[in-house]
DNA sequence: CTGCATCCCTCGCGATACTG
DNA sequence: CAGTATCGCGAGGGATGCAG
């Protein structure tokens, strides 16, 4: 692994670039353990390649956890670690920040993208 | 105008986006008021066309202002807004939580990406 | 079931030249 | 001084097919 001359915040800001990673975090704060065929299910429109880069590069930033299971077919479950779990408060006060001056904005509280989206950032 | 159907987190990242927006921030938070040029001077190796654009985009979001002066030459100055300052917070938060799972990164405060910066992002 | 390999296309950003 | 116009490259991400 090569250095990273990047601050602090930009290294944080990187773990939510990108079209799918809040997504995916919020899916899995939302429901706890997922699978990746349930978690390819939430995120309408992902496709294989990209999911499986977007869960790979999540747990080199250590905010989620893939434990796999070595049965047949094998099963492989994700979850918040804890740096992912402390990251839903920062999640929430983005979405505050941004609903207190676009208050017209729909009160679509959720990251997942899914228009019927019924869920919350849960931080608790 | 069109229509953004994006989540509230999606829109506040949007905000952070690239690789520019969070260190015009940092300037604009370190220094105060900044014209174009001196933003320029602190932003190194941005180019005109980038900066000008990032500008408007920031402006857009309404967490910059932009102060014309019909003086000759033309003078502009650039501001944080209450948006803007009100953003420095959550900044913050990214930092410290991305500096508690990377202690061994080199305390770089700022987000500015000049090696040389010695300034913190100011929330007050 | 859980992915990876490949191709392709768009878009962010850098380089350079020019303007009111 | 404070930008705009144009071109080009590389990375992110979609589509598809294959693999352990």
């Amino acid at each position: 692994m090569e250095n990273d001359f990047r601050s602090p915040l930009e290294k944080g800001l990187a773990a939510f670039d990108g079209k799918w990673k809040t997504r995916i975090i919020c899916c899995l704060s939302n429901n706890g353990s997922l699978r990746y065929t349930a978690l390819k299910k939430e995120l309408d429109g992902i496709t294989d390649a990209v999911l499986a880069l977007t869960l790979k590069e999540l747990t080199d930033y250590s905010i989620i956890s893939r434990t796999q299971f070595n049965e047949i077919p094998v099963r492989v479950e994700y979850d918040l670690t804890k740096k992912g779990i402390e990251a839903l408060p920062i999640l929430k006060d983005i979405c505050q920040w941004t609903q207190k001056y676009n208050p017209k904005s729909e009160q679509v509280r959720c990251g997942c993208g899914r228009p019927d989206c019924k869920f919350d950032l849960k931080t608790n």
